[in-house]
DNA sequence: GATTTCACGTA
DNA sequence: CGTACGTGAAATCC
């Protein structure tokens, strides 16, 4: 049934006449010139003759009244709407919830469905050619498998979504932007009864909110970035490479002068190129030193040895300055009001980590001194103490390794267990977590063996599964592919490592989103953004008058994600926030 | 022009 | 033979 509604408080007096209030699945579908809105058995849908405004209007009157959870197919939805200035509280975001559930990148709403309706892959249809140049109006289209069905039902007789739907061939009319939400909200039931039937402790159903509102997040991250002095910035670039050069040609004296420091090292060094590894590599055989290959951590030992060494070292340095993190970067993603912006994704391919563009996950520390709190603002920093063993006693329900979790610092108590040196306890559970082989640990890892044997058989099943190419799932659900059958020993080992790692780093990842929208939530109404996550660090902006309160808040939330997350509430998480005004002020 | 290798920054 | 990511330069492949 469509009602054409005038107005945005029309629309949110109509929805809470069908019930719809805190929470309730909302289903919202928007094009440029039509928008609808689906509920359980229900559906309305108006013409949006001025595109993205009224939309985001309409979204902003029902999220003040009724602060549903909206559900739309991905982050493409969300990110207008943060464009346009509106911030929702919670969502349900289909192409993320179905990464959780089937893993890997691609969550196009054909493959959603298709995987939701348990169809094979190979079986979505494409667009196909008739269908773009005719447009899909004009009559069946033979060999798609919708011959004589009806163009305007979404689904075809197969049960795969209509191409030209998913691919915008055709006009969005109300109608059919109604259907669309529709369809959202079904494939919403859908993912839920699929997180039910995983079972278990499940963790997934927290995880699948946490992970679409992590979604918000990343289109905040985007669109607000990381307050950045450039002029600070600048000198410590500087301090590298010298002066911003004013031309190309003072770009390239300042790069031969540069070379010419380690060159003047060598007898023959006409032709090197230091950005040559193998031309590297033949200059240090010139001075007797033979390597496999040149990297820092192989250099490193012959720092000594010749001087030609250290200044390579030195040279490496202020070359990733001078490419990567240089005056060229600070024009490309540092815009003239200050806000160092990039892309962001809420899950990577593997972990489930979220990842960011621009150099904000690998921003060199001494930058962090150019991180400085706008004015009338501060920064509250907060980091996950040693988040990753904590994790290792929730997912593996070992109570021993629980029970440590008590202490502020965890290998306290395993040291003392084990009668070992704290250092060498560290090293051993890393050791166990990251399947380390190499290394002085051996003791020590036998040790852990038989005080935390229920932790270490988890770590062994997982690392069994990934061995024999099982696909694993984590905590909070996230699929992680193996792939490959390849079978040799090598390949094994690794795949073994790596599945160790993504039920640790993975169940991480997703508390630490949990934690991070939890906090997200909270500081709003303070005026407070979150400006940089970073896999167990928080950075929040925030109005200096509030500056403590958040502080606190981002404390206390922790404990509150972590029960939403497992609620058994059997493992102790930490986190220490402190009020700074550069992040270089962060100690860790 | 696209992909791979090397190298290095962060967690 | 610790894991993951993003980035850039040069080499390599088409």
């Amino acid at each position: 049934m469509s009602l054409i509604v005038l107005t945005a408080a029309d629309v949110a007096d109509a929805l809470r006449d069908a019930g719809v209030g805190r929470g309730s699945f909302l289903a919202f579908t928007t094009s440029a010139t039509a928008t609808a809105l689906a509920v359980e058995g229900r559906s309305w849908s108006l013409h949006t003759t001025t595109g993205g405004t009224t939309a985001a209007a309409l979204v902003q009157a029902v999220e003040a009244a009724l602060r549903p959870r909206w559900v739309w197919w991905s982050n493409h939805t969300a990110s207008a709407l943060t464009g346009a200035g509106v911030r929702v509280a919670t969502c349900w975001d289909l192409a993320a919830v179905h990464r959780l559930l089937f893993g890997g990148w691609a969550a196009e709403p054909s493959l959603i469905w298709a995987l939701l309706r348990d169809l094979s892959v190979q079986s979505i249809p494409a667009m196909g050619q008739l269908g773009l140049l005719d447009g899909p109006m004009n009559g069946p289209m033979d060999g798609y498998g919708d011959e004589g069905s009806n163009p305007e039902d979404p689904i075809r007789p197969d049960g795969h979504l209509r191409p030209e739907w998913t691919h915008g061939g055709w006009s969005a009319t109300p109608a059919r932007m109604e259907a669309w939400a529709a369809l959202a909200l079904q494939a919403c039931h859908q993912q839920q009864h699929r997180i039910a039937a995983l079972g278990g402790r499940n963790g997934a159903g927290a995880t699948a909110r946490s992970e679409s509102a992590a979604e918000l997040l990343c289109t905040e991250l985007a669109f607000d970035g990381l307050p950045v002095d450039v002029g600070r910035a600048s000198e410590i670039i500087a301090l590298s490479i010298g002066p911003r050069p004013r031309n190309d040609a003072e770009l390239a004296q300042a790069r031969m002068r540069r070379d010419a420091l380690v060159l003047s090292h060598v007898r023959v060094s006409a032709g090197m190129d230091l950005r040559n590894p193998t031309h590297v590599r033949s200059m240090l055989t010139g001075v007797g030193i033979d390597l496999v290959d040149t990297r820092a951590w192989r250099l490193e030992p012959f720092r000594a040895a010749h001087p030609l060494v250290d200044a390579l070292m030195t040279w490496r340095k202020a070359e990733r300055v001078a490419t990567t993190y240089g005056y060229a970067w600070l024009d490309a993603n540092v815009s003239a009001d200050g806000r160092l912006r990039g892309a962001w994704t809420g899950c990577d391919g593997a972990g489930g980590r979220m990842t960011a563009q621009a150099g904000l996950h690998n921003l060199p520390t001494e930058m962090r001194d150019a991180v400085v709190a706008e004015h009338g603002h501060v920064f509250v920093h907060a980091d996950l103490g040693q988040i990753e063993p904590r994790v290792l006693a929730a997912v593996s329900s070992d109570c021993a390794l629980a029970a440590a979790t008590t202490a502020d610092d965890l290998y306290a108590p395993v040291a003392a267990r084990l009668g070992v040196e704290r250092a060498v306890a560290k090293v051993a559970v890393l050791a166990a977590m990251y399947g380390q082989t190499s290394g002085t640990a051996g003791e020590a890892l036998r040790g852990l063996e038989s005080a935390y044997p229920v932790a270490m058989e988890f770590l062994r099943v997982a690392d069994k599964m990934g061995q024999s190419a099982q696909d694993i799932r984590t905590h909070g659900g996230r699929l992680v592919r193996m792939g490959g059958r390849d079978s040799s020993s090598a390949v094994m080992a690794a795949r073994g490592r790596f599945a160790r790692n993504a039920v640790i780093q993975g169940a991480a990842a997703e508390l630490f989103k949990a934690w991070a929208v939890t906090v997200r939530g909270r500081v709003a109404p303070l005026g407070a953004r979150i400006v940089l996550c970073l896999h167990d660090e928080l950075l929040l902006h925030v109005p200096t008058e509030h500056g403590a309160v958040v502080a606190q808040l981002l404390e206390a939330s922790l404990a509150d994600a972590a029960q939403r997350w497992m609620p058994d509430g059997a493992v102790r998480y930490v986190a220490v926030a402190s009020v700074i005004n550069r992040w270089s002020e962060a100690k860790d």
